[in-house]
DNA sequence: TTTTGTATGTTGAAATTTCAACAAAGGGAA
DNA sequence: TTCCCTTTGTTGAAATTTCAACATACAAAA
């Protein structure tokens, strides 16, 4: 388990936990760690929301697929990141999305009750862990806002450059690289794939922007 | 103060507290009320996220409005609701939406540190609002999947049966008065609202629902 | 290197939305 | 009741998206 420490310090559940004190949390958490290869999914749609998961290695996403098949990318997550929080914190039997790994990744998983619930050892970081994910929470309703302020745009070319100027602002430079490919960008903006092609080919040769499958780089910033 | 007791207790944030406690609690917390007229403004896009917001009379619209002034409908808030509890817990200097009174309102408004950090006076209730707090972010979480499974379909078509049938799932019955008019709806749809119209118009003529500004009925219930 | 499969780009027609403008309906006040 | 204002409905043209189909580029495997 003391491999993953390096990542576990960073994630936010566990701010401020010394070492000592994180290998007691593990235990106390019964938390256990699982690996899944590109494309497997480590929550499905319809599921109950149990655990809370911990991005350790690789990434993955969360998308959410409509009764006639269309696609919806939600978010993208990264070492560190935590998903399905949501859904157990507020306790859904059936979880509106799956979440799937984008490549060769491994998660922690934790029952969330464990979590929120002291345990009968009296554990001192539970309520520091409960204050923790109140953040965590609030600061993904930050980034639905932040999706919701791209794909209220209505079109694909306000669309993306919503987007890419959120990135680049985010990545604090107009270069950039972003974790979609075009079927998945298209798959979050809400468009269609040979739309959104079209218009990124529109937009390089107008010089706007420079565009190599997932790198970008911004040429004529834009307000959105 | 005693007068909003009823709505007070109805609030998840105030979750099986008895009057006494929240007697003490609101002047722990030094929870104020204010009154807004219709059309006003209780937070205003831009400002920091300070305070948590009860509605306890009337109803107020999360709404947010981009650069070329386009507006979109985030969510109606009705009494006991909570609102501007993630930007604050999240600590955003620049709230992204505006609230805004729909009809002559009130609210409680509360410094959300207050709620996060126990007092000096070693209140009991700080641990267990954290906690709801907690359930409440992490609902508001399940709110966006919702808005987002409605507004990711991509006709208007879809978008209204969508919402529809989810409304009509919310209220268990196939009749029912939505919070918007038609401008709010389309605003909420992320649509023209002449095109919805449009849309509800023939939907009337099919015989498929029944419309009357804001109350409808479904006859011909819909798979979404 | 060639092969093969996937990702990306392109295109034109059909469907849909947006936009602007106006008509009709409803509600409140005088 | 009439007047006035707001909300909702309607319409046609222009802009845009979707859809299906295919071309091209890229990358991994043979």
């Amino acid at each position: 388990m003391e491999k993953y420490f390096e990542v576990l310090c960073m994630c936010p559940l566990f701010r401020d936990m010394a070492h000592w004190e994180l290998t007691k949390a593990l235990r106390c958490l019964n938390a256990r760690v699982s690996s899944f290869e590109k494309g497997e999914a480590v929550m499905n749609e319809g599921e109950p929301a149990k655990y809370v998961g911990i991005v350790l290695t690789g990434s993955f996403q969360i998308v959410r697929t409509d009764f006639f098949g269309n696609r919806s990318m939600i978010a993208n997550l990264v070492p560190g990141e935590l998903f399905g929080e949501s859904f157990a914190c507020a306790g859904v039997e059936a979880v509106p999305v799956s979440v799937l790994a984008s490549e060769a990744a491994e998660v922690m998983l934790i029952d969330c009750l464990k979590i929120c619930h002291s345990c009968s050892n009296a554990c001192q970081f539970h309520q520091q862990m409960i204050y923790n994910l109140l953040q965590i929470v609030a600061a993904k309703n930050l980034m639905f806002h932040q999706k919701i302020e791209v794909t209220s745009k209505r079109t694909t070319h306000e669309k993306l450059m919503a987007y890419l100027m959120l990135q680049a602002k985010q990545f604090g430079s107009l270069e950039f690289e972003i974790p979609y490919d075009r079927q998945e960008l298209a798959d979050y903006l809400e468009v269609e794939r040979s739309g959104l092609s079209a218009e990124i080919g529109k937009l390089r040769r107008q010089g706007v922007i420079e565009a190599d499958r997932s790198r970008f780089k911004i040429y004529k910033p834009f307000d959105v």
